[in-house]
RNA sequence: GGGCGCAUAGCUCAGUUGGGAGAGCGUCUGCCUUACAAGCAGAAUGUCGGCGGUUCGAGCCCGUCUGUGCCCACCA
């Protein structure tokens, strides 16, 4: 065969990018590639397909960073667990497709360039929209490749050839479309209504993106003076600034202390206006004294109140945030928070303030520059969601959706029950343009797909287009079907929408993923995707969020830096147990990276003993040509199999941690531990027809075991799978006629067969498991070095019947249990009868379920510890059997168990009592000894 | 105030139809055994948060309490 070896050192440095470079080249992300939808597109191909495969296509849309961000953890874990998905679904031969994007993050994007700007003293307004405008598309083209290249560096599969940004022509065009149409539909409306006001941002924000904080604030206890001058009124209230924009008082109808106030009036202090006092039931009786200031303009239940009641709205601030000129001229122009001190203390002067108490409470924040959030009155666009909400109800209950894991049904289905109107316009220059424009003239509105100002319809007249622009989110919930295309009817919008899967984190369901399920409703009849697959959130060791001000964020692009692309996927995909957040720190990492390096020195040991060999057919094998298969190969192909089930189980139930810990034991525990070492009986002291049946073998599940990693550990695997003779070999590519070329696109994922299970054969070698680590147990206890050969005798006569295949079984794991256990020999077969109690001199008898041993150690020098060790164990297990034995004297269960259960408790109390008997009875001997 | 989670080995967590408790890391012991010391072999470690219930049988189902985290909500 022809020889590869691979380097000693095992370093991902050293083909990450190559191996990277190699599939872009051949554009093996794009669905039109290699294998994929040959099982269903091709009518020649004679090839079954897949039994999991879909005869969709499978696509991923990706949750679109910031164009200006760059990588976290959290992309990290999302990307790589997108490339989990698309990875197994391109090897069951389904069309597969990642859609790779940014979003141009409104509010974030413009902040970062007004910083920028900042920096060289310079203002937005004083450049102007277009001067600003061109200076963000500079910034964003020289963000945009951050992202993609780390998403790169990090091995994602996305069809980079089909990658789109929320603000390029064709999403644009989609969002004059939605936009639109939902005015058409009078689903989006214009009015001047209370919206939360970012003083940060300086714009309107949703609902959604008011974070809320507690706040150790105070309760300010003022009073009224009442008109007629019989008395005063005390108020309680956490913001007293807003006193200077209060219309009316309010008490709840039916406070019999109140009562003779209803209709009268009080005198606003500071402010020498009267105000009338009012009846709502809003009014709390028990809180405070049972009389509430009412300020429409300044909050939100004040302004339902004022509605009620017709009241006026006093706009006391302005959009920076400080006190506007419809207040007294002592507190214009101060902000906020100097007004309410200014006010308390005028108060005070006036003998009206009364004190205050500390109060928590919950206050609005900006989720971007986390300022306080004003209520503030202004004119804005919403879009009206009760309609759109009841489809996305609808598509949850009839099944159309589903979540992963369900719990997230709840959130989904209660937020979309309890929703409010959109308010989407922003008064920022960073994003879609309202398509709205206005004659300055008559005032007419022109809501529009094009720019009237253009047009000949509207030739001459003085048009001006709205100031404002959209939400980010107003695009990014087009994504999934604005990427393909949409409102062109493109070939990629038939082919690949609606798409497979989402995956998302849960901070953004509301913002995104339920605006989706809308969107993809109202404007292309489906739902965008089936499946959501919420990913966990990844924290530090003390379960904090990641996060820049703490300092405790893990930059992904290190972590590929110092472990590898590889150690980075798979470490993630180990931890993401649904539903449950990641704790983690950098040395978390250590877990794929010692994998990636024992899956090399695997390979590296395997491909260390092909020098002059020769490469036979497995299938041949198979039938039993050249020896056929040996137990232990029975054995690893029977394991392989298993394995391949639990891992395509629990890929398609998204549960990752499951996956990748199948395929980690598989390979580790199974593989290399027991196989590989096994595989040196044939490879170090067989003859050359042996060694290549084994070597053959060896190489047929290090291949299957490359597919099974390949999703967790895909540049890793694919380097290798390069280096197999098999594939390396042109000669033996065409003598067997293999697939040229690559792993994730030529070959399918391995998948679960009737015909390698076999369970007698996992018996055998539970045998042999058990008898090895008794001997090495053994050899512990007694301290023998490893390198010393030492004598056992084995009797498996109650194994196997004395046929052929029991006794070439029983010889076959003597001969393991020697190799694997360093043993010198093995006494002959014959020599020690089962049951047997006169164990020579020097020598410790071990017992297992179908076998036991005596072993010759002449240097022990602890016996009391191993007699202490098994007395110990004695004791465990008698415990055990009392409860078992238990059990089946219980006629309660007896009664009610089934058949098979009792059959299988009754078998394990009598192997119990078995094993126990023969442990005290080597205890008695040992002591003896 | 409502809703949703989580409490299992020193740490981080698995445990999918209820049938004698698991992994990784860490710890201890012995090994540089011709793939791997990022390794190998062996060992120790748990009233599965408390209490009560259902059941022949509960880490798993039900109730309740405690601790803890998140989401939603107009008590000024």
């Amino acid at each position: 065969m022809h020889v590869i070896e691979l380097e000693k050192t095992f370093n991902p440095k050293d083909f990450e990018e190559r191996i990277y470079a190699l599939w872009t080249s051949r554009d093996c992300f794009k669905p039109e590639s290699g294998n994929q939808g040959r099982y269903f597109s091709d009518p020649s191909q004679t090839k079954s397909k897949d039994p999991d495969a879909s005869d969709k296509p499978f696509v991923i849309v990706i949750p679109p960073p910031n164009v200006t961000g760059v990588l976290h953890l959290g992309h990290g874990l999302n990307s790589n667990l997108q490339d989990i998905l698309v990875r197994f679904h391109r090897m069951l031969g389904e069309k597969t497709l990642w859609v790779p994007g940014t979003d141009h993050a409104g509010i974030a994007t413009q902040s970062v360039v007004e910083k920028k700007l900042r920096a060289k003293g310079i203002r937005r307004t004083e450049i102007g929209r277009k001067a600003f405008l061109e200076e963000t598309w500079k910034v964003k083209e020289e963000h945009h490749g951050i992202i993609s290249d780390q998403l790169k560096k990090i091995g994602s599969s996305c069809d980079w050839s089909r990658e789109r940004f929320t603000m390029d022509e064709g999403l644009s065009q989609a969002v004059k479309e939605v936009f639109v149409t939902l005015y058409e539909r009078s689903l989006i409306y214009r009015g001047t209504y209370l919206v939360n006001w970012s003083v940060g941002v300086q714009s309107a924000l949703s609902d959604d993106e008011v974070e809320f904080k507690e706040v150790k604030g105070k309760m300010y206890k003022i009073r009224y003076p009442l008109a007629d001058g019989s008395g005063f009124l005390q108020i309680a209230t956490t913001r007293p600034e807003t006193l200077l924009g209060d219309t009316a008082l309010a008490v709840h109808p039916e406070d019999d202390r109140y009562s003779r106030l209803h209709g009268k009036e009080v005198v606003l202090p500071l402010c020498n206006r009267n105000i009338k006092i009012i009846a709502d039931g809003m009014v709390a009786r028990d809180f405070g004294t049972g009389v509430v200031k009412i300020t429409p303009a300044h909050d939100f239940n004040d302004y339902q109140t004022g509605k009620r009641h017709n009241l006026e709205e006093i706009n006391i601030m302005n959009p920076d945030g400080t006190i506007a000129d419809s207040a007294p001229e002592k507190y214009r122009g101060l902000k906020m928070i100097e007004a309410r001190k200014a006010v308390i203390e005028d108060l005070e002067a006036l003998g009206l303030f009364d004190g205050a108490d500390e109060h928590i409470h919950q206050v609005g924040h900006c989720y971007r520059t986390d300022t306080i959030i004003e209520p503030y009155l202004s004119e804005q666009w919403f879009v009206r969601m009760q309609p759109l909400a009841q489809k996305a109800l609808k598509a949850l209950e009839d099944g159309q959706i589903r979540f992963y894991p369900k719990r997230w049904e709840n959130t989904y289905s209660h937020w979309m029950l309890t929703i409010r109107d959109w308010c989407i316009s922003r008064q920022l220059w960073w994003g879609h343009r309202i398509p709205v424009w206005y004659d300055l003239d008559s005032g007419e509105m022109i809501v529009s797909r094009g720019d009237p100002s253009t047009e000949a319809q509207y030739a001459g007249r003085r048009l001006k287009q709205d100031e404002d622009v959209l939400d980010t989110w107003f695009s990014s919930w087009l994504w999934p079907f604005s990427v393909m295309g949409w409102p062109q009817n493109t070939s990629d919008l038939k082919t690949y929408y609606p798409t497979s899967t989402l995956v998302t984190a849960y901070d953004i369901i509301f913002f995104w993923v339920a605006r989706m399920v809308m969107a993809g409703l109202e404007f292309t009849g489906q739902v965008p995707f089936k499946d959501i697959y919420i990913t966990p959130l990844v924290r530090d060791k003390q379960g904090r969020k990641m996060s820049k001000s703490l300092g405790n964020g893990i930059d992904p692009i290190e972590i590929v830096d110092q472990f590898g692309a590889d150690a980075l996927k798979f470490t993630l995909a180990f931890l993401s147990a649904q539903g449950q957040d990641i704790l983690m720190d950098k040395e978390s990492f250590g877990i794929g990276s010692r994998f990636a390096n024992k899956i090399w020195n695997a390979t590296r040991y395997i491909l260390m003993n092909i020098e002059g060999r020769t490469y036979l057919s497995f299938k041949k094998i198979l039938a039993g040509d050249f020896g056929g298969l040996s137990d232990i190969d029975r054995w690893i192909l029977h394991r392989l199999n298993q394995s391949a089930k639990i891992v395509r189980q629990a890929l398609i139930a998204y549960r990752f941690n499951d996956a990748s810990s199948a395929a980690y034991e598989f390979f580790w525990n199974d593989f290399c531990d027991w196989y590989i070492e096994a595989s040196k009986l044939s490879l170090y002291q067989g003859d050359d027809a042996e060694k290549d049946r084994a070597l053959t073998i060896i190489l047929h599940v290090l291949e299957e075991s490359l597919k099974l990693l390949h999703p967790f550990l895909p540049l890793l695997s694919e380097e290798i799978y390069q280096r197999l003779p098999q594939n390396s070999d042109p000669e033996l590519r065409r003598m067997f006629n293999r697939p040229e070329g690559l792993l994730l696109i030529n070959q399918p994922y391995p998948q679960f067969s009737e015909k390698f299970e076999n369970t007698s054969i996992v018996a055998g070698f539970d045998t042999l498991a058990e008898l090895v680590r008794g001997i090495r147990t053994l050899r512990s206890e007694f301290t023998v070095s490893p390198a010393a050969k030492i004598v056992v005798a084995v009797n498996l006569s109650s194994l196997a019947s004395n046929d052929t295949d029991g006794l070439e079984s029983q010889r076959f794991i003597q001969k393991q249990a020697a190799l694997i256990s360093s043993l010198a020999g093995l006494g002959k077969l014959d020599w020690f009868e089962a049951g047997s109690s006169a164990p020579r001199p020097g020598a410790i008898a071990l017992a297992g379920k179908t076998w036991e041993a005596l072993v010759y150690i002449k240097d022990s020098i602890d016996l009391a510890a191993v007699v202490a060790r098994l007395e110990k164990t004695i004791e465990k297990e008698e415990k055990a059997l009392v409860s078992m034995a238990a059990k089946l004297c219980n006629p309660g269960f007896l009664k009610n168990a089934g058949a098979e259960v009792i059959d299988k408790e009754r078998q394990k109390v009598a192997d119990l009592e078995a094993a126990i008997v023969k442990m005290k009875h080597y205890v008695t001997e040992l002591v003896d000894l």
